[in-house]
DNA sequence: GGTGCCCTGTGG
DNA sequence: CCACAGGGCACC
């Protein structure tokens, strides 16, 4: 589910919840998605924990503890957090609780399991949860045209493939690979090595503007996503391409074509994206 | 590089 | 029933 832009709504919505709060008790009911250290050691370690705030890095989030520790989570295809009241109604499939010092739960929540957590302690080195292997955030001042050809420019590879490679930029999953690349009118079939310098600085300036665009349409308050469990905040009615196979190009009128690359479902269209 | 796998749910 | 789903990793 959460890509770039739905993950950073996620932690506007949590952050301002939780920053400040010491976590007095932690509730795991299904401990495969504690990746490390152990479920017991994770609990045991952050009871009594103060939670400073929350940030984002590529789609994972970041939970920097006083004293230097930091908890790291990673929502994968189906993981959703909510801060509620400790009376408020269980989500089906719930298997985290953080109890807080000012009575609200941070509940976290997730269908298919595959979403994890790490516990990294002050002064470690994170060799755990995958974030030291990011590429630069979108929005970095280093991520620029010349280091997209630079790093990608002689790779045979299809550019959908190159997108989701999160080493190379972070947090760029398969719905935004599918938006960029229709908004940058370039074929997702496209080997990186067969891109022009123009497209790179298209492209470029497209990844972070598109991702921008969406983090600003998922904007919603605290009351609405407690209300919507933290799911209908997503960005479906301005999607371009994704989702959207067999229907008119909004450019051209063209019927937009789904593919496979990377096994990866694609939607794109044959007319506009060269 | 391609494939299978971790899971549950939904839609054809 | 099977195919597929917004992610990432291990394995030939």
């Amino acid at each position: 589910m959460p890509e770039l832009p739905e993950v950073e709504t996620i932690i506007r919505v949590i952050g301002p919840q939780i920053q400040g709060l010491s976590i007095t008790e932690v509730v795991i009911s299904h401990p495969s998605v504690i990746a490390h250290p152990s479920p017991e050691d994770f609990r045991r370690r952050l009871v009594g924990r103060q939670m400073e705030g929350v940030v984002r890095r590529g789609k994972f989030i970041c939970f920097p503890l006083a004293g230097g520790a930091r908890m790291i989570l990673h929502l994968r295809m189906t993981g959703g957090l909510l801060v509620t009241p400790s009376d408020f109604p269980p989500e089906k499939h719930t298997h985290v609780i953080f109890r807080l010092t000012n009575g609200m739960e941070m509940r976290f929540s997730d269908m298919r399991r595959f979403g994890r957590f790490w516990l990294v302690e002050p002064g470690e080195a994170d060799q755990y949860s995958g974030i030291a292997k990011l590429g630069p955030e979108p929005f970095d001042e280093n991520f620029t045209a010349a280091y997209l050809q630079k790093n990608l420019g002689k790779r045979r590879k299809a550019i959908k493939e190159c997108l989701l490679d999160q080493s190379i930029v972070a947090g760029i999953g398969n719905i935004y690979s599918d938006e960029i690349l229709f908004r940058a009118k370039i074929n997702p079939s496209r080997l990186a090595n067969c891109l022009t310098t123009a497209e790179w600085e298209h492209l470029a300036e497209v990844i972070p503007s598109c991702l921008l665009f969406y983090i600003e349409k998922n904007a919603i308050g605290p009351e609405e996503y407690l209300k919507t469990r933290g799911r209908d905040y997503r960005n479906t009615p301005f999607l371009k391409v994704y989702g959207h196979k067999g229907e008119k190009c909004p450019v051209c009128g063209s019927l937009l074509c789904k593919t496979v690359i990377g096994g990866r479902s694609s939607v794109y269209c044959p007319v506009c994206q060269k």
